[in-house]
DNA sequence: ATCCCGAGGG
DNA sequence: CCCTCTGGAT
């Protein structure tokens, strides 16, 4: 038994970013899918941003079905590839309103074969607003997992299924926030701050790079 | 320049 | 597997 099991580290993580929690502003299940969908290489306080006027303007599935794509454009354009997104969530919401009677289904092989939804989407929903325990694989996920040795690849889905065997089932609604908080504020891409990172003892790729240089 | 809680297409 | 889509903040 290693000193440093995910759980243990996870506590850790926990006690060091208390409030790390979804930081996308939604009331039901349809705002927070399409906050989600804008969120993609945008900060969520951007998304924020447009979402009031967004989502005051199309109140349902149906609204945006009927959309007018410049329109949509227009209320979404600051949260970028705003030709995609709104693309992506007017099929999605047609096909939300003509087979799924205008709501978010719950089940994650229902959510994936709507348009521009994919597994990173369909488990931050699920999680969220449909209480499964579920773990969304980002880059920021991806990249200190692999530091951390919680997994070994860089394919998303494959992190996704590895996670959910070395994690233990109690933490996977809370793995995804914590490892991104960590990830921003710690674990960086660049100059990760190795020297300050609250679980340095349990991490190899710390520990390597302060010991080898 | 580089990064931000991705997904679809080739 | 690689490319593209995009604006804003730092």
């Amino acid at each position: 038994m290693p000193a440093s099991t995910p759980a243990r580290l996870l506590r850790i993580l926990e006690q060091t970013y208390p409030d790390a929690r979804c930081a996308l502003d939604y009331r039901n299940p349809l705002e927070l899918l399409v906050a989600t969908m804008l969120s993609a290489q945008c900060t969520d306080e951007r998304v924020n941003m447009v979402t009031p006027a967004l989502f005051a303007r199309y109140p349902d599935a149906a609204s945006y079905a009927e959309a007018e794509p410049a329109e949509l454009e227009d209320l979404i354009h600051s949260c970028g590839f705003y030709r995609q997104k709104a693309k992506s969530i007017r099929a999605c919401c047609r096909r939300l309103a003509e087979e799924f009677g205008g709501e978010v289904p719950a089940e994650m092989e229902h959510l994936v074969t709507l348009p521009g939804v994919g597994r990173k989407t369909a488990n931050v929903v699920l999680n969220e607003v449909f209480g499964q325990p579920a773990i969304a694989v980002d880059t920021h996920v991806l990249r200190t997992g692999n530091r951390l040795g919680w997994i070994s690849t860089r394919d998303p889905v494959k992190a996704e299924f590895q996670l959910l065997d070395a994690v233990p089932k109690k933490w996977w609604g809370r793995v995804t926030l914590l490892l991104i908080h960590h990830g921003r504020n710690c674990c960086s891409a660049r100059k990760p701050l190795c020297a300050d990172c609250p679980i340095l003892k349990g991490c190899p790729h710390g520990q390597e790079a302060l010991s080898g240089g």
